[in-house]
DNA sequence: CGCGAGCTTGACGTTGTTCAACTAGAGTGG
DNA sequence: CCACTCTAGTTGAACAACGTCAAGCTCGCG
């Protein structure tokens, strides 16, 4: 296995989720050879994982760190579909769409990921329906994600957006209540589809009526309940 | 095979670009065991085939008519997702998640659909993977015309919107520029994401400026180049 | 020390919603 | 046949939400 980094810095397949996950369904021979086929590689805080309109070559595992679904319109305005954190596996959504990524993959954070040949990995599939229905149900998971923000995006003024982020990073990103934001204010926005001057009115806004403690990047949800309830409301 | 309906209006499966599309793919055999499970309905204007929250039991063919993807929201507004036309394998975004509707599928024209059993859809799945995979590519198509559908309403104003739908249901719905509308008004808000009372504003504007021609559920685009440029810029 | 990136705030104009009133057509019952 | 009601469509005015612009602030870094 190649890699663009020293020794020390490798992780081992032994360790990783996605073999673990994998070898429920497939054999270790099978992932032997997709592991054959695999490069680890570290990407730094803003590098591009996955660039829209590149042609899908390659399955993306999320080892470690937290990336951006960002799609890049042509009048400069950029939409982040949603964001992820390790462990993960990235494309399935891009995967079986023409070969060609619908939008792109940004690293926020820090990311270890490995770099899978697509066609090796559809290989595997056509001979292993189970894994390839598991996969198959991953992926919809991730589209479901996205279509609920479309949702709440639709229907709900900026302060019940916002809510919807806030509960989504604490729930699903950052898995606490309190954390380190790895997103800028403009990156907020660009997931709320709003304004960053917007996002920072609310941000205080919630800061003053005690929903939340915010200190630059560091973020607490501190009434959980009323954040729920402008969620909702909308 | 069972039907609410007289003989004389059963679709024969002969004629089905279904079952052309599926024995690509699977044996006639397999096919045959589908066809066994497949009950044949009529719906009518208005009517909901697939409810938003009930489990996913089955996989709908539309052989005739028009439907819509409609997100109902708590908050009593809804969104559509996105409208198809015949003939389409529906249910496919819902198909593997989780056996639950993740939105209601209604007839916006009368429709005739095959309902397929999921769990003998399911078998035939596992022993050909290759067919799955394909089917899985065609769901993928119906999340990415929702995703994009989703960037418009985050970035565009109303009249970009309009013309985005107009331009849409031209070319992927009826397939002419020149269609009699099956949705109300109030249904082309709800897949604006915006008010009825701005949509008939839009429409109205679009009229006078001679980009489109108008009367009642008569609709052609005169235009089509300026509403291009409209959708462009937003 | 100065510079630039990210963040914050307020003023102002635009966009879009809501509400209320009105029209046209379709269906109903006396 | 005419009133009645119901629905879909339409219009305008008042109001709220949101984006844009401009200015200033903080902090890390060369």
């Amino acid at each position: 296995m190649n890699s663009n980094h020293s020794a020390k810095d490798q992780h081992l397949c032994e360790a990783c989720l996605f073999k673990r996950l994998s070898t429920n369904f497939i054999s270790t021979d099978d992932f032997c050879h997709i592991e054959k086929h695999t490069q680890q590689l570290r990407y730094k805080k803003g590098d591009t994982i996955l660039k829209q309109g590149a042609n899908t070559t390659h399955l993306v595992f999320l080892f470690k760190g937290i990336v951006k679904f960002e799609f890049e319109n042509t009048n400069g305005k950029n939409l982040i579909l949603t964001v992820v954190s390790a462990p993960k596996l990235l494309g399935g959504a891009n995967m079986f769409y023409k070969n060609q990524n619908l939008f792109s993959i940004c690293a926020v954070e820090d990311c270890d990921v490995c770099f899978i040949e697509l066609n090796v990995f559809r290989e595997i599939l056509l001979k292993n329906s189970r894994y390839a229905l598991m996969l198959f149900e991953k992926a919809s998971e991730m589209f479901k994600v996205s279509i609920l923000n479309f949702i709440s995006l639709a229907h709900k003024q900026i302060h019940g957006r916002i809510a919807d982020i806030l509960i989504y990073l604490a729930e699903s990103v950052y898995c606490s209540r309190r954390f380190d934001l790895s997103l800028t204010r403009k990156e907020l926005a660009d997931f709320a589809g709003c304004s960053q001057e917007n996002v920072i009115i609310t941000l205080s806004k919630f800061k003053k009526e005690g929903i939340i403690k915010m200190e630059k990047k560091d973020f607490e949800i501190v009434d959980y309940d009323k954040l729920l309830t402008i969620s909702k409301i909308g």
